[in-house]
DNA sequence: TATGAATGAGTATTCATTCAT
DNA sequence: TATGAATGAATACTCATTCAT
């Protein structure tokens, strides 16, 4: 079953239903029928097991394909400067990128009643990569010491739920904006301010920590939540010119 | 279908059928099969179907039972002294009793998908009743001013999945005291103190604010989650003596 | 249970549940629910059990009902004179009486299948009272010889679902008008002139023999098929008056 | 769906359904359990359904396939000569082949109450064959003109009625023989000599225009009804031979 | 006695999985 | 090997009939 051991077409196939499988999962959740997903991936029903057990096991590749990527960046990360920003910016991008995945959301729902694991290794794996991100933010004061991985692992589910359920009526990254709140060393200053009202502009929030920014109505779109992350920004493209 | 005017019998066969609906539906939400709540209930399904025109009825009908149970708790707490106390021990509560409930949060995931309005006035009586305690805790100073109450609603929703993922590997409260932290407003030393590890004892927190209570292994539990909630409840007694 | 020994509110039930059923079949026939006929009788269910001891007995009370009626009316019209006018009278009304009645095409139905026997002694009543109608008009030279009263039987079963069919595309009567042509025997001019193209005019048909009457669509509505009727109805009145 | 692009064993099983369906639908009619289908034709109630979209699918799909059939008929004799005879023939048979079938009566009731169609187009092919062979008929002189397509619809519905309720009491095509009675041009002689007493012989009728024929219990059965019949049969003799 | 509540067998339909082609 | 056809268990809902109130 090894990828690299099957015929091109088999590999191909592979391919095709595991894309297949991703987005219709992503779409529907774990409640799509398999025979959709044969459909969208243009082969059999019977092709889609010869590659995958059972429907279950198909979830979870396409799930843990998902983590994977979400353990690589944290590990990128995990060698940035700044890490208080870097972390808030990455919980952020989690977010957003899963916010319209029903798919992760079936499978820590599932998780969470022990009806399904995605993977022990591959959960371990994401889980060190945040505990990463986590330690450092704390260590450089950014984030209260009294929060542990799994804190974390569990806002961020929140913050999913969250999202799905504020959906169009309010600014993506708003609740996810509240939550980093909860996370963040009380400093002076440092709580995000949230825009009052529906907003449109600018939803993909801070480009630095992810926060939602608010603004005026008018004039350029903000690019910062506000003087921290703009100044960090700077830091960062003095450093990187060298 | 009011039950006052129904026979004795039939009386007490709706009873023992949203009885055992409640419980079904809690424990294994919308998928569990009518038939099992028959069982529950010890009648024929034909029963169920006497009382409650549709499986989504029956379900829409202990979830209003539940979600007006918390509406009456929140008017009678409208006229409590101490907003900000109240507020969030209000939501503390709320959580506790819904964490175990899948019921909820099927309703939940269902109505922010559009599948499903549990009722709506019972959710507009909920949100208005939510909202006075809110802005109570605004105005006396307790509660950032940004946050709205369908900001309050998702971070219930949102608390809800939180304790589920964490479950039993963590004291029940935890994550909601962390999220009551996000809206607070940023006073010295008004941070809930999380504990580390985790704890089974004073699970039901901070008799003021509901906030997880960190403290020794040993000696007489923590009531309170530190100095200003103990000070709170001293003022209170003072208050009721006269 | 024989009426008259019953209490008279038992006995006044009796009479709503039937009258209830009778409205209720002929509507929407067998298939109509026992619970609907309760409802519109305005008792319990158990109540029309009470009565009847089935869905089954109920339905054959009310088909009985209709055709006793059916019965009386032939024998009245046994001694008149002019048997073939009062013959094909007699079919044309039956038609028209059973045409919206539901009950009796299923009760038919079902009797054909043998699912189903309303009354053996019901059923010959109107057997030998059909027979009479027939062969007076058979003697007098009106009907053609050939057919029986089975036939018959199976021709007003067959109007029936004709009129059915053709249902408001058509003149009531016209297919019932050229069934009994069938029987006529052939004389001179004794075919019904039928209406070409949709007429709504004088929809109850002759009033002699039933028969469609095709006429003008303006000035005075036709009351007789042709001349031969209104000679007969002429040759009626003198004699009613002596 | 079109049978010849699928797989064998698909093919076949199409074929046991459908067949399975048509027989238990004439049998029992629309209320035969689509279990039962799926029994008779060996295959589970999936396979029915993946041929099928639903019970009335199949329902429509097996009455169809016998109007086809019938229209195909029609539009055979089209062409004949003697459209008298063609046009009585066709009714007989197509009665005859549809007496015993609850399918047809079923959707015939159920179209004239609006629940169902089966195809327009069907529907409306057949009406349009019926129509040229009862417009050649009336041409010859053979049929009364006041009749249209629709009253022939009507009496052909009404047929099926008939003969199903004189069952097997009497000889097959009986009713049939009385209903081309009453669409007969009256001519001297132009009635069918239906006969007296339950008869078996013969039971398909005269051999050119389909109505029953009577004949003595002993001796060669009679292949026509009568003379005309006979001379007509001989006339095309004589022609085919050239 | 009347009521109407309880019963539970019966049925159309879906879909994960197996297996013939 | 790929296909997609077959399978059959599972489930919401109806309604004739029985029986407690």
């Amino acid at each position: 079953m090894a990828p690299e051991s099957l015929r091109s077409d088999a590999r191909r196939n592979r391919a095709l239903v595991l894309e297949a499988a991703r987005s219709a999962f992503e779409e529907r959740g774990l409640a799509v029928p398999l025979g959709e997903i044969a459909r969208r991936a243009g082969v059999g029903p019977g092709t889609v097991y010869r590659h995958f057990p059972s429907k279950d096991a198909l979830f979870r590749a396409t799930v843990v394909d998902r983590i994977r990527l979400f353990t690589y960046t944290a590990r990128e990360l995990a060698e940035a400067s700044d890490p208080g920003a870097v972390f808030f910016r990455y919980l952020a991008a989690v977010v957003r990128l899963s916010a319209r995945n029903k798919a992760l959301q079936d499978a820590l729902e599932a998780s969470a009643e022990g009806r399904f694991r995605p993977s022990a290794e591959v959960e371990e794996d994401f889980r060190a990569a945040l505990h990463t991100l986590l330690t450092r933010a704390q260590k450089s004061g950014d984030v209260r010491k009294d929060v542990d991985t799994e804190d974390v692992m569990a806002l961020l589910f929140g913050c999913l739920s969250m999202e799905r359920r504020r959906g169009a009526g309010a600014p993506a990254g708003r609740m996810t904006a509240l939550m980093c709140d909860s996370l963040r060393v009380r400093r002076r200053g440092n709580v995000t301010k949230l825009p009052v009202g529906s907003v449109s502009r600018n939803e993909t929030g801070c480009v630095v920590c992810g926060a939602a920014v608010g603004g005026a109505r008018t004039g350029r779109p903000a690019r910062y939540c506000g003087g921290a992350c703009r100044q960090r920004a700077h830091r960062e493209r003095v450093r990187a010119r060298g």
